[in-house]
DNA sequence: AATTACCCCGAAAACGTTACCGGTAATGAT
DNA sequence: ATCATTACCGGTAACGTTTTCGGGGTAATT
């Protein structure tokens, strides 16, 4: 129960107390084999008593092997970085890693070069063995310790990456509502220099043009995947003189801006407006009606950048550089297939 | 653009390259102010152009002040851990603090020992200055760096904390409920050995009493904060032979679980059920219809956390050991008042 | 009995940084 | 002209760990 006043416990307190040398003490902690069971008991048992734990910077800075996995989440709050930890706290707590999360603030600003520099400052020389980025919009690190990337926002990269197959995923989605009956499709898409943006817009426009069918640009609108600005884009939409039947959102997120603005406009869903989002994020199936999406495995994507981590960790060669995770339909209740009748 | 092929740049490189010492390169990146304007300018610049930057974990085991501090949530997932996270966050992006993240897996066996040793890896000689834990089980950790817990797990603890007024917001929900003419109101709790439990149960009790209604066993139920919980409770709550009219659920989550067994039943809320819930978590609005709840300023009390955490790193005492952070009625639409005609 | 082999363990050198102490040159005061 | 003061900077000792090296025992082999 006794505390020290000033400074921590060491190595070296504990050396004292177990009567042996610091390099013994470490090797337990260690667990090297160059070492006799019953000291190796001993110093276990000092270990516990003292409720010693080695300092992680000091083992950090000596040895190469630090047994730290590191990621780094844009300003925390979007569901999609917090389910890409979830799968990356899963594939993890099975090792003997741990797992460090840093997030980079929410200013604009120097968003770039100011997650770029933390990212550095974590890895150059210091606490991780490698480090996970989502959604990255740096497309390159200086760093010689390694870098994977799930969903980077541009195509072009240092860095392996793990993404997913959106414009498949988009394809789907099109299918799914072109069936229904659906002819004037409303999109609701994210900044246009991303690259999961261009994809999922690539694969609206592309789903309308195998169905024939001409694109008319009053149907595309930009948000930015916020749940906000997909009620304004809905809104838009839903106030055009000629209104889609059904629209399309780029993210579960701005889904359920359009839920809201169905809301404020009378409309229920799916009688009077179809809906389909993008990710499958919990809170797609919590929804009332439930959001018809297109599945994205974000925690798998997690899981998969943590193995190609380890991979490059260990010096193995990667067999891709670019995995991409495969989407699928999630068909629930926000869909509904068009009147015959026309009005 | 070259790179070095195996180590990492060290300030050793930047002084060579600058044509000045060690010390001084540490002077400049440090802000101190014994340096010439001239010299300052240059170093900076070289560093710059190096793209140099310290190691944390020299840095860290070298000076007492690490300008990081540390967050150690449970198994991120859940919603309030996220919210406080985002509120320690935003309070940090104005200080030259930077903060890392660290999440215990959800291994239940080990949980407190678990998470008290990676608490005390982080701090205890290492890399923060001080460390938040949200709802920990701990009620003591051996260390000498401060800690601040936000709605710790018991009551009794030996770190300051901040928590909110759990017994009053659990009040005014019955209070609303009572108000409206329930009197058959169910009640979903969480782990008994919770303060936070505890108190709104205390308060659901209270609330009855004070309204002169009997405490009814069977419409006390336990769940653990998760929705699947609050959906069997629910369940087990509705298929009574006489259900309650008004269901008060501990936390939103099991809410969210209340509203999937109305609709499992065939009942509407609040036609047929009237629901609360505790928390006030994003999904509360977002919900169909909206969740009538108990608002806890969650990212708030993550913001006085740090508040608290910082006065005690400074060394300046604190004038509470305990802060409680004030609950309010949110009213929404999942309440409506009973019908005169009993049945 | 002498040599070899092996098993443990301690001493000491790093790791990259900051804190402390001095030293030099320039300036100002007597 | 000498001394005290200041401004600036470099050398060096830590910080707490891991790793390498080697040495002292004891057991095995010749």
């Amino acid at each position: 129960m006794m505390r020290r006043s000033k400074r921590s416990l060491t190595i070296q307190d504990v050396a004292k107390a177990a009567g042996v040398s610091v390099s013994t003490v470490s090797r337990v902690l260690n667990n090297k084999d160059d070492i006799a069971p019953e000291t190796y008991e001993r110093v276990k048992a000092v270990i516990a008593d003292m409720g010693y734990t080695s300092s992680l910077a000091a083992r950090s800075m000596r040895s190469l092997r630090k047994n730290v996995l590191g990621l780094i989440i844009p300003d925390a709050g979007a569901p999609f970085p917090i389910e890409v930890m979830k799968g990356v706290n899963r594939a993890i707590s099975t090792l003997e890693y741990d797992l460090i999360i840093y997030t980079c603030g929410d200013t604009r600003k120097h968003f770039t070069a100011d997650r770029e520099k933390k990212f550095v400052s974590l890895l150059n020389n210091s606490v991780t063995d490698g480090v996970i980025v989502v959604t990255p919009e740096a497309t390159h690190f200086n760093t010689n310790a390694p870098v994977v990337a799930v969903d980077p926002h541009y195509e072009i990269n240092e860095y392996p990456s793990v993404i997913s197959t959106n414009w498949e995923g988009a394809m789907e989605a099109m299918g799914h509502l072109l069936n229904l009956g659906h002819q004037r499709i409303g999109f609701i898409s994210g900044r246009y220099d991303l690259q999961s943006t261009n994809r999922r817009l690539l694969g609206y426009q592309d789903g309308l043009a195998k169905a024939g069918i001409p694109i008319d640009p009053e149907l595309i609108t930009q948000g930015d995947f916020s749940a906000d600005s997909g009620l304004k884009c809905a809104r838009q939409l839903l106030s055009l003189t000629k209104p889609p039947t059904a629209i399309f959102a780029a993210n579960d997120e701005m889904a359920m801006g359009v839920y809201q603005a169905a809301h404020e406009a009378g409309l229920s869903i799916p009688e009077d407006l179809s809906v389909v989002g993008f990710d499958n994020i919990p809170e797609a199936s919590q929804s009332e009606p439930g959001l018809t999406t297109i599945h994205q495995p974000i925690q798998e994507m997690g899981k998969i950048a943590v193995q190609m981590l380890l991979k490059l960790i260990e010096g193995e060669p990667l067999e891709e550089n670019i995995i991409k995770t495969p989407t699928c339909l999630v068909i629930r209740d926000s869909c509904q297939a068009l009147e015959p009748v026309r009005q």
